[in-house]
DNA sequence: GATGAATGAGGTTTCATTCAT
DNA sequence: AATGAATGAAACCTCATTCAT
């Protein structure tokens, strides 16, 4: 009855359609690769005119950007909603939290082998800004561990003299090429969880004996 | 007394050329990517006529596989030679050896941003066999440092528990992380330093305090 | 009330576009030959971007294709309907019956020169099945003609150990040439007419005496 | 121990090989076409480097011309050498003479089909220029029968009124759809037979009944 | 005289983007 | 606001022809 509402519906439809491009840019851009992609295909997949993409997103590469921000956003999401701040009094209790971290993101990886697909090889090859936004995101990652890590080492349950920065890093480097190794052989589950394994194992106890 | 050692001055002609042509593909692909990189960009560069590439290279993809063969040739062969099958007998020996295998593939990443921006960011967007030979490339290395510890573990000196697979994989994604990471700040020389540490450090020691 | 007869504006405006290019792409190859025409020739004796021109068809061979097709149609079209199956009840009558078959293609072409040179000139060197196609239609004229022939021979009007097969085809043959020799001379419509009645006195009577 | 020998085995070389390359042009010619034919694949053919065909041939257009020539020349001369000026005194030795004449020309295309393919097919998608030169083919052929049957006129084995011209290009309108309709189907011989018989009846004695 | 490497005009085809309806 | 027809830049690739060796 008021205009309110009605603009409000067609401005949640606008919203929804929005999402729908960038869902179905995202499923295309990680089967067939952002090049090989075509906006018809798009529009396609969503029943929609071509033409009514280029009214929500100014061209192919702004799609992209905002398909990577969104999983971009997801895998962030995930992560942190996995490792929510509680408290963490033993190294027992640290060693599970650190698991966790590092099983959240393989688990993310793992479950959603299209976005890792996207993340880690197709968005590497458009241009240098959106490789940045990926080194970005393994550096955030990277912080994410180093901070817990640090956290440990004021603790007392790690090392005093490590050095948190790059072995965060090292952490997601790790987990990165247990991603790559799942995409290109998603059946072997059990490789996926021996190498969750090692990690931990040399994480906490480096390869020498004891 | 001529070192054309068997070469008719036409064949060295040619072989010069075709390798002429690989390294400046070599250069287009690494520097605009493979995608945004025309034939004719790399007739441009040696400035030869775009129907002469065609004499030497059935197709973009052909140059591409050649391109990648040869960079990935290099790496192989820089790795092997680094670590020469020389007779390992002590812990301190031992970590010597294996942070050369790990050095040695970081310093030809770092030596070569360009190869390694090729065959990390490019190569994997191309198609499934292309993404298929650098995982190859990534197991190869994998397998190399799984050897190298499994002689550790029959020697004693590390582990008789070391999943060796799962640890030799994690280390080559150690590396290839510092690569990325070194591929977007070329500059900082010290982060790579510490990361190379880093990696033995955790290698040897884990995290936890002795 | 309106004659688009169910057929929206923009539908309309599609399929003339469609005829408008196959008439285009009719003149364009009966007049330099297919191979010497570009998709760009066509587009631009139209004033259409030659983009344009792959949006109604596949490729260069679809469109000669829907050309052949086109002609094909015409001329089966043309002879089946100058042939009515009327009775024939006389010779004389039959006499005509059949000077008009004959007549019926030899106007056609003489009519349509283009059309003839396409058919006749251009489609027999595309490929084998493009060539299959001509004789396809020349075996249908034929036996057309024969069909033709068989009734004579039953009702008596023709020698009854007639070879109506090869003789229908013969009858194509000399109209065959008769096009040919009239394409290269287009002007000479008195030989055009001589040539007829050659063929129909042959046919009637041979070249013996009675 | 003269130049002029030494000369003379150079020129007959030369010559032997421009016939050569005529002979390699034509069996490509006929058997992909003209367009598909790559002056390459006629040089791969003979086994010679492709720059020398341009020493001998001015370019591809030449190459075709002297093809078509060879090719033209061999068809007269079959058909005059078949023809040989006896003298014919009685209707039942024109019979004979007439049939040879046609069965001349058949047997030629019969025999060899790439020859066939060539003229009638391929030469006529070249330009206006070499669709000219068959259709003089074609009608120098007709006068060649025109002219004997004109004799037969004047001796009285023929009708008076009998247009020989006309008459004669039918003829070879008949002998020509017989070709076309043998190289699409080059193993029905007896189809072949029955066609040279079906044109002699029709010639001699009409399709009516006498 | 023979060779084949080099050339680039020319042709086909794709697809991101615009814009009239 | 949605549509999809139209566009033409841009890329790949072939091959007739030239020319230095």
């Amino acid at each position: 009855m008021n205009d309110t509402s009605s603009l409000s519906r067609a401005e949640r439809n606008r919203l929804q359609l929005r999402a729908d491009i960038i869902q179905a840019a995202f499923i295309e851009f990680s089967e067939r690769g952002y090049h090989q992609t075509a906006i018809a295909d798009i529009a396609k997949r969503l029943g929609i005119g071509h033409g009514t993409f280029y009214r929500h997103f100014a061209n192919k590469r702004d799609i992209l950007e905002h398909v990577i921000d969104d999983v971009t956003q997801k895998i962030t999401a995930a992560l942190v909603a996995e490792n929510a701040p509680t408290a963490v009094n033993s190294l027992a209790e640290y060693r599970v939290q650190c698991a966790r971290i590092g099983q959240g993101l393989a688990q993310i990886f793992a479950e959603n082998p299209a976005m890792a697909r996207l993340v880690l090889l197709e968005a590497t090859s458009i241009d240098k800004e959106m490789t940045q936004r990926l080194m970005n995101l393994l550096d955030w990652g990277g912080q994410l561990v180093a901070a817990y890590m640090a956290h440990g080492v004021r603790q007392g349950f790690f090392r005093a003299d490590l050095d948190v920065t790059s072995t965060g890093h090292a952490v997601v480097g790790m987990i990165l090429i247990s991603a790559l190794r799942f995409l290109t052989n998603p059946s072997d589950l059990s490789e996926q969880k021996r190498f969750a394994e090692a990690i931990q194992s040399v994480l906490i106890d480096g390869i020498a004996p004891r």
